[in-house]
Order: structure tokens, then sequence, then C-alpha cells
DNA sequence: GTCTATAAACGGATAGAC
DNA sequence: GTCTATCCGTTTATAGAC
């Protein structure tokens, strides 16, 4: 899956160019991150010169900013969403951890940032980002809160599960390789049964 | 807990500000990333030009490097070899999360710039942080095959199963604050029963 | 649209005075 | 030990030709 254009650009010629870009920079950002990529190497990556590359992008925190928001509106479409609609707290949990856990295995780049390089934006796109992060946070605490009243989780926080849920899976990213022993089907659904299942009451 | 010089110094004052340079400097670090630090920041946060600074470290790589080669030191120390001589699998897994858990937690800076900054390093330093890396990573996948041995595992992936673990783990200081709502000897309990009581089979 | 050229600031690192 | 001054490469970003 790669990034697609969020507002309609001008002409499809300009719009496939400045997907590349997004595409290309998010590649070099997620192997080298924010700060140690020049857009010099994004230009040359994209076959462009560095002014060439200032054509289609305000400056370099704005290629950020528009790799980090596609990944946020990725994750709210294809995980959040799908999941609010679920009343079951423990088939609403199963749904989010194994959507999200696709989500960071399929091999996009942007995910990753999302989780990397929030602290390099301005403060205005920080902050918006990160009111964005809270409130799923908010949706995965209180669903394993709601777990808790059908009396069905372990005897735990459910701050630190809800934490510890999120880094198992956003570690995912450094250390799947698509190309090793193990699938992302394999992966997605191991993680699924350590993550949800470590946290359910009953005999295993 | 602070870094220590890990030789000894012509002097004792010396030795005191090398240790306040490197404290800070994996403050500083910690706190906007290794690439998005100028040497003349950390130079005066420690009330020195830099020209002052480079008095006492050869290299920004150089400081990097000390750095994080002290919280491997740390960690080697304090986790990995009082956790080996543990012969069941289930007390050392619960050694293992709970002493690392707690150095995470204790609010120094350098053990969470080992898991961030490694790639910042030259290859030759890189190289020897990554193969002791491994060196643990394989330990705690080990237990956990012993554990399966036992029968006490449940039935999970164990390549899966410790990424997870580390996850969890290494994601603590990116969240947990010393003067939050949660003590450090909650968290760290907290931590121990949703990793190593997730994984157990049994009855919860 | 893409280039060459360049501005203006900042990076790591060093020379040499004191 | 610590400073001032400076070297020199690189950075983000822009001006203006084509």
């Amino acid at each position: 899956m790669k990034l697609k254009a969020t507002k309609k650009p001008p002409t499809a010629t300009e719009c496939d160019r400045t997907i590349d870009i997004y595409n290309k920079a998010a590649e070099i950002f997620q192997e080298q991150g924010f700060h140690a990529t020049s857009m010099s190497s994004i230009a040359s990556a994209v076959d462009l010169t560095k002014a060439g590359l200032y054509y289609y992008v305000e400056s370099k925190e704005d290629l950020l900013y528009a790799i980090i928001n596609f990944a946020m509106e990725r994750l709210e479409t294809l995980v959040i969403e799908p999941s609010r609609t679920i009343t079951d707290p423990h088939k609403r949990l199963l749904s989010i951890v194994t959507r999200h856990a696709q989500l960071l295995t399929e091999g996009n780049k942007a995910i990753t940032i999302l989780t990397d390089e929030v602290d390099a934006l301005k403060p205005k796109h920080r902050k918006q980002i990160l009111d964005r992060k809270r409130a799923y946070f908010e949706l995965v605490r209180g669903t394993l809160d709601a777990l808790r009243v059908d009396g069905r989780l372990r005897d735990v926080n459910t701050t630190v599960a809800a934490f510890s849920l999120f880094g198992a899976l956003l570690w995912l990213p450094r250390w799947f390789r698509g190309d090793g022993p193990l699938t992302s089907e394999q992966v997605v659904e191991q993680t699924v049964g350590v993550v949800v299942g470590g946290l359910l009451k009953g005999k295993k």
C-alpha cells in the first residue's frame, strides 16, 4: 500500500510526481531518521535537484507532516473507525490489534514514522497528531476497562496493559522482515495471540 | 543512577567533569535525539564553549558510544548476569523482566539511548553493541523455549513472544513518568504481571 | 517544471592564545 | 582547562534563467 494524495492536485502529472516524492521520502526517513536525512538525498532519490524538489514541497517539515498525517489517516480509517462500531469489548480488542498488526507488517514506511518522528513536527502539527494518538489510546484503554466490567480481563492495571499492548505492537516494524522465515499472516496471528490472549481471563 | 567512568581518568577533577558531560549529553540525546542535538548545545548545558567540550571528548560519535556502552554494561551487570545463573526458566524470566523493567523506570537516560540511537554509531561500534543485544535476545528466547519444554508456556511462537516482550518493556520509558499517578514499583509489578503472566499456561 | 547558482545559517572539529 | 577565532563542509531554502 502506497501513499495517496489527500487533496485534489491541479494535474494528474503533478499528482503522481508528488506521491512518488512522498513515498520515497517516507522510505528514507524510515531508514535513516528525519534529522539524518537531507533534502538533497531525497531529491536525488527521485531524480531531481534540490531546487526541483522544492517545486513540490514547501519545506522539509511540511514533507514530514504530509507523511505523518497520511499515516494517521490510514490508522484511523483501517483500524480505529471499523472498531468503534463493535460493542463487544473482546471482539473490539481483537479487531483493533489484528488490524493494527496488519497495518504495521504490510510494509508501509509511513506508519513507522508516525511512531518515531512526531517530535520533529512543528508544535502546531505535533499537537494535532498527539491529540489523535491520545484518542486512540483512550479507545484501547476504554476497551480494556469494558473487558474488566465483563469480568473477562485478568487482574492487571488497564493503563499499564494498554501501554504494554502498544509497545508490543509498535515494536513489530523494528524486527519483522517480510522476507524472513515468518509470514506476515503468521506474525499477525501470533501477535494477536500473545497480546490479546495474554490479557484474557480463563483457562488457556 | 548516573553514568560512571569506565576507565581510570588522570585526575579526580577531570573524572567528575567527564561524568557530568556524559550525563548531560545522555539527557539531551534522549530528549531531542542524537542527530537533532548539536555539540554547542551540549557544551552550553555543561557551561563550556564548544571548543572547551572537545577537550573532554574526541568526537560526537565517541560521546554517543561512551553513553551507549555504559548503558549496555549496566544492562549486562544488572539484568543479564544475575539471571544467567537461574536454572528454572520461570524464575529466570521473572528475574529478567523485573530487573529490566526496574532499569527502564529508574530514570537513567542512557538506557533509552541504547534502544534508539545505535544506528548512529560507526559500523565497528554498532556491530559490537548489536552482537551483545543479540546475545540478550537469545537468552530470552531460549528461556521461553525452556518454559515450553517444561510445559508451562502457552501455545505461542517463542520468537514473536520474545519480541513482544521486548516491545512492551522498551516502550516503558516512552510513557512512564516518575512524577505521574503510578509509582515505578507499581509499574514494574504490573508490567511483569502483564508480560510474564500473559505467557504462562494455567488458570489465571 | 527543472535547472544552475547562491544565499545564509549551522554543523563538527581544530588552532593557538592565555 | 578554557577561551576566541576560524576552517570547511553541509544544511535548508530561494532567485532567476530556461
